[in-house]
DNA sequence: TAACAATGTATCCGATTGGATTATTGGTAA
DNA sequence: TTACCAATAATCCAATCGGATACATTGTTA
């Protein structure tokens, strides 16, 4: 079975470089090829229905309209076909941007050629979407950094709870936040100062720490707080 | 070069294939082998410097300790420690949560054993973090349907320094931040217990506060860590 | 030069903390 | 109903902390 391939790139070299890797490889059919983000859709618009791509490799930067446009676009206007980026860029911006209009992979041209192909193709056989190593890993590190907000309405800012403290040793812990001593926890509590040591040990034990400060560094770092 | 691993799994034939596989290859060394989470936590606390892991290829599912907790305490606990997600589970909330938990990297169990030995390899080739394709999949998925907060990025976080600590303060702080005693303070900064202990009074007058929690409290509070 | 701030050192002492251990109670899952 | 667990409580002890106070050395500023 082949596959019908896309191509936008703004410099005819690249998209002549491309139209040979995947021709040779043998399962790819090139139906498309287009200078930038405009010409891409325009051409969409009165491409035969047998020549319909099934995958677009989109450059990103290009004149008239941009790859991350063209992605936005298409991926609406033809919601069954997968756009994948191909390009020189791996900074986050650009990575995001194009995940977010659509974008159903992200490849590096500095991939060695068998790389491309070969992960063009795997995609077919297991379904999921083509991306380099290196931009799953900026992915990664952007999931990150950057808070995730709820899917759903009021699911809102629920506190992670890694170590499975429980009820009183989430309160516990928001007490030693609050930088009280044994003493003014049982006080709070209206429990004994023993009982609130212990329970403040046992958030210890929990957290693999030994002292305020190292279970509050922790606690702070994992958004507990 | 050899890099050191360590293993955490529940299962002894997991462990035992994995270090089989690993030992192969030839330029991995096993330092450390744990059964869960616990487990692996208590042996790094005793662990010689020299056998201190590069990387942890962590399973998820596990009885006491389950993998996330154990990466959330570990990437705190040792920040140079790499931990990798290594298990057969790739739905979207364990891949979330494992990456907000700290994971550098996630690999899926049922990836070939040259799969697994070449990307964990190719990680320290090139430095970024060893994903399975399909995992990247789904993290693409996951920022799609997501919306990102505020990228933040370069703008906001510079450090504020409401209280005029000296430099030789705020760097005392920080050490507090880690949970560090007057003892490993002086060590560490080459003074004396007695003077490391002086400033850390010094850092509570300033901050109007008598304790390290109530200091970092303020400090995070205030955006000064 | 005199004053000053930041840094470094030291000693004394009571208060607090961290750790280990043991035990009782009430709710709940096997 | 037994078994388990979270929460409660207490005791002992060593280690650490917080506070006060005194003093020496720099480097900077008035």
């Amino acid at each position: 079975m082949q596959i019908k391939i896309a191509i936008v790139d703004d410099k005819a070299s690249n998209r002549n470089i491309l139209h040979d890797m995947l021709q040779r490889h043998g399962h790819f059919n090139i139906t498309l090829l287009a200078a930038d983000g405009k010409d891409f859709l325009d051409k969409m618009q009165q491409i035969e229905e047998k020549k319909m791509p099934d995958v677009v490799l989109m450059d990103l930067e290009m004149p008239n309209m941009d790859g991350v446009a063209a992605i936005a676009a298409g991926s609406s206007l033809y919601p069954s076909v997968k756009f994948v980026v191909l390009t020189i860029f791996d900074d986050e911006d650009k990575i995001f941007k194009a995940i977010k209009a659509g974008a159903f992979g992200y490849l590096l041209k500095d991939e060695s050629a068998e790389n491309i192909t070969d992960t063009l193709w795997q995609m077919y056989e297991n379904g999921s979407g083509p991306i380099s190593p290196g931009i799953a890993f900026k992915m990664l590190q952007l999931m990150q950094k950057n808070d995730l907000k709820p899917t759903l309405a009021s699911a809102a800012n629920k506190q992670e709870n890694f170590f499975q403290l429980s009820e009183r040793e989430q309160e516990i812990l928001r007490m030693l936040a609050k930088g009280l001593g044994y003493r003014e926890i049982g006080i709070q509590l209206n429990i004994s100062v023993n009982t609130a040591k212990k329970h403040v040990i046992n958030v210890y034990h929990k957290l693999h720490v030994n002292s305020r400060a190292q279970a509050l560094s922790l606690a702070y770092d994992k958004g507990m707080l």
